[in-house]
DNA sequence: GTTTCCGTTTACGTAAACGTCAATTAAAGC
DNA sequence: GCTTTAATTGACGTTTACGTAAACGGAAAC
């Protein structure tokens, strides 16, 4: 039965489904959490009865979220910037607005990257003294 | 008077000295955040009488601390972090154990930028998606 | 048929990172 | 001398992002 289930979908991966568990053991997150994203308004997983089943684009969108989570961004930036990508495409002046916050969403990545740069070669630098300082207690 | 304040302390940069509020305005925090950083033991500028001054290490301290706030790193993480910049150099076993934190540390920024290319060239495509909607609806 | 798993819902708890008073002190300007 | 103005301390409040425990439902295993 598990193995049907499974086969069934490898035939069709955009129709591939999801237990809330399966998702919490692919990406080490617990099933407290991904009903906390849900309840934030960042999943909508249709239902079975009462039971959660997530689509392979919820499982996109939960990949996304723990992305924006590693990056540092709160829910509700998150939100904003999975919004992005599956938001249709409306009237000219919202696409002004939208291409507006992308630019916002940009400059705030860039920054970071920047951030990194430099914290990556201090840490270089660090090491560095570290092992001059090893050789010469050696 | 104030004048006469820094030019005396533009003399010997690492002799300046800051207030609170200057660093508040320079950096755009808060003098609560500031004092905050401090009960956490980010920070721990001297005193005249009751008064906080910062020296330049604090100020630079104090960098590092928003540097790491904008990678989305903790106060407590950022205390590890600023640790390995003005630690002494201890004996080997030490040096070793701070190797192997500097390592894990590469590996979450390394990570961090990854995402950040990703991320970027996602909204590179989006944006492109948006501008051929635009010209469409022209 | 009952134990054993999952999963759900509801609700309260909590740690982190400050915000927001309120009361006090000290220094500076007039 | 009096009044702004900047800074301090202490305390409580708040938001975010879940953790944790309790109580229940349904399906599967034995």
């Amino acid at each position: 039965m598990l193995l049907l289930k499974e086969n069934a979908q490898q035939g069709d991966p955009a129709q591939e489904q999801f237990s809330i568990s399966e998702l919490s053991q692919e990406f080490d997150v617990t099933t407290r959490a991904i009903r906390f994203y849900e309840d934030e308004g960042l999943l909508e997983p249709h239902r079975q009865g009462r039971q959660r089943v997530y689509s392979s684009r919820d499982r996109v969108r939960l990949k996304l979220i723990l992305r924006g989570k590693r990056l540092g961004f709160s829910l509700s930036e998150i939100g904003d910037i999975i919004d992005m990508y599956d938001s249709e495409p409306g009237e000219v002046g919202q696409l002004q607005y939208f291409i507006e916050k992308i630019s916002v969403r940009r400059k705030t990545l860039k920054q970071q990257r920047d951030d990194i740069e430099v914290t990556l070669k201090e840490l270089d630098n660090i090491e560095k003294q570290c092992r001059k300082s090893m050789t010469h207690l050696d």
